[in-house]
This record gives C-alpha cells, structure tokens and sequence, in this order.
DNA sequence: GTCTATAATGGGATAGAC
DNA sequence: GTCTATCCCATTATAGAC
C-alpha cells in the first residue's frame, strides 16, 4: 500500500465523502461506506480525522467552493446585459440538471449543520459564501454592461440567491425543468428591467 | 392506561413526531424519542405503525397539508392589490419567523423522500400541493382585485414558490430578517408589475 | 391491548498486532 | 503507518409475558 502524506488523503477521503453523498446521501455516508469508496480501512478514518463530524465540516467547505467556483466558470460575459445573464443563468442550470446528487448534497449540508449545536456557523458560512459570490456576479455584469442595479446589492444577491435556491429545491421534487427553466428566465428579465445605464 | 382508538393512537403519534422533529430534526426522531415524547411505550409504535417509514410518510402529508391551512389563514384579501400582496407575504413570513424547527422540517422530509427509493413520489406531491396552494392564492388576488396575471399561472406559482423557499432557507442559515424582509418586498412589488386590469 | 425484554443490525470510535 | 478485530452504543423491529 502507498505510503501518502496526511493532507492527500484527507483529501482522498473527502472526494470519497463527496461520491457517497452525491450518490446516496448524507445520511448513508458512513465512514465505512465512505473508506470503503476511497478504498482505504476504516482504522485509517481516524487516523486522518477525530471524528466523522470533522470530515463534514472539511466537505462542507469544500462543496461550497467546488459550486461557487462551478458558477464562476461557466459565468458568461459576453453580449449585452440581457443575453449576459440569460446565457449565465442557463449554464448554472445545465449545472443543476447535470448533477442532482451533488446539488442537494450542499442543501443536506446546510440541514445537517442546522441541526447539530455547534455547527451553526457552519451553515451561516456557507450562505455567506453563496451570497458574496452571487453578489460578485452581479457587479461583475454590471461592470461589464456598463449599468448600475436600481436595488441595494445586498439584496438583490440574496433575492438571485433565493430564487436559484428555490426553483433547485423544486426541480430536485418535481423535475419539471421546462417551468424551471421559464422561471430562470423569469429571474433573468426581472435583472434586466432593474439596471440603469451609469451616468 | 387509557384505551384509545387506533386511529387516535396514530394521531397522538404523528403530533408528538412533529414536535420531536421541530425540535431536534427528522434524524433525531427516532421511535424511542418519539414514543417518549407520546408518552407511549416502543411496543405501542409497532402496533400502530408498520415501521417509522410509514410513519413519516404520515407526518410528511401532515405537515404539508398544516402549512398551506396556515397560508390559507394568513392569507389576507383586504385592501388593494399592493396592500394584500404585501400584507400576505408579511404574514406568511411572520410564521416562518415564529417557527423556525417546524418549517425546516418541511426541507428535511422533502430530502428524506429524495434519498429513500420508492418515496420520490412523496417528495412530488409536496410540491405539487404547495404549487397549487401557490398558484390558488394569485387566482384569489386577482378575482378580488379585478386583476389578471401578465405570467401563466403555473410560472408564476412556481417563481412565487422559489423565492419563499429560497429566503427562508438563507434565513435559517444566517437569520437576516431585515435582508429577507426586502426581499419578500420585492416579490410583492414584482407581482404587482406583472399584474393588468382586466378588460 | 399493553408492556418489558431482547433480537438483529449498523453505527462511530478505539486497541493493539504487525 | 496500516490493518484487523472489537468495544460500546443506539437504532428498528419483534417476541412473548401479562
């Protein structure tokens, strides 16, 4: 067997973590199902990690990252304000269809730290991080258009935010993606009819 | 011990669940915590219930039918269309606020469902009611305003659903009430742009 | 019908050989 | 450092006395 530094497999266990959960959930990523991913003993689990909590919060944060830096890749900026945000918003959404399991990974996450004292900041981090980003975006198209948004940036992040949120949470129940995809679309004109040229 | 019908037995068992889960969250809901909180005996659950599976499908219809009985109360059809928009949401949010546990419960049976092959159907269906409850209040509005939606029906019930969805769950992550009210605020300012007298 | 006791399972964590 | 074996606990579900 390979001889690794601590940190790689840390990080193996995480990638492992991150499979068991997006495949079955929260709930099932035991530590024996997840070293049984990696491929590795369970004696090694704790030899990486104090407990399975500590492995959640490192995948926690890590998901975080992964989806923001996801969102950042496929955020298009190119074309005037309106294709913008519909081609920016469609790519997010091709995301979301791409990959259920991972998606609601981050809501189970969110749930997961709500629910256990002392991980509260755990969830209020994360929702910190989506709305910084999702603010990041909006300045960004912003920049790029050469408009300002007529709505305080802070909330109209958290408004972005909740609709993204919402309209996932939905099409993970119903998987009715064509009126997903209309209230996306929704969202995109009402950005639009809400930006003003920057004097 | 007082002998109870069958069927009050099961009621007793459900609310007391839903108390646990408010509570302390769906996980922890165990049978002996639930029983405890009935102040029932483990014996009993399994005369009443085939197994917590089947209780939990109870609780998931019963929660669900509870909240839209709550929006339908709140639900208020005074005044002119911005006022009832506004007052409704204001309301509406009021029992988020009020009742943080059992309103996450709702997210945490949605998941339950999700990551429990053969209750997908049951995820389902809690959308599909709270769509409909979604898109009978905007038909409610619009009847007592003499107004008509510039959105079919089912987009706009849907969109409506998101946002709710999405700002409550960022709530309980980071309890920004101020943040969440401005935005349920531009919800109701956005159905009332989207709204048209009708000929 | 109601209870106690217990079976059967699966979990997190740990001890200790190698 | 790595593994196996095991401890100890909590869970769901059931058996069987009363």
């Amino acid at each position: 067997m390979p001889r690794m530094a601590l940190n790689d497999r840390r990080d193996e266990l995480v990638e492992a973590a991150i499979r068991v959960m997006a495949r079955d959930g929260v709930v099932k990523a035991t530590t024996r199902a997840i070293v049984a991913e990696a491929g590795m003993t369970l004696g090694v689990f704790h030899y990486c990690f104090d407990s399975r909590e500590e492995l959640l919060k490192r995948v926690t944060a890590t998901i975080t990252e992964r989806t923001i830096a996801d969102a950042r890749r496929v955020f298009t900026r190119e074309g005037d304000l309106p294709d913008m945000i519909r081609a920016s918003l469609r790519a997010f959404w091709g995301g979301v269809e791409a990959n259920p399991g991972e998606n609601l990974v981050g809501y189970e996450l969110t749930q997961y730290a709500l629910r256990n004292p002392g991980l509260e900041d755990v969830a209020r981090l994360q929702y910190v991080q989506y709305l910084e980003a999702n603010a990041e975006f909006l300045e960004l198209m912003a920049k790029d258009a050469g408009i300002e948004w007529t709505i305080p940036l802070p909330t109209l992040a958290r408004y972005v935010n909740a609709v993204l949120d919402g309209v996932t949470i939905s099409w993970l129940a119903d998987r009715e993606s064509e009126d997903s995809l209309a209230v996306l679309d929704l969202l995109g004109d009402y950005l639009t009819e809400h930006s003003r040229p920057v004097g």
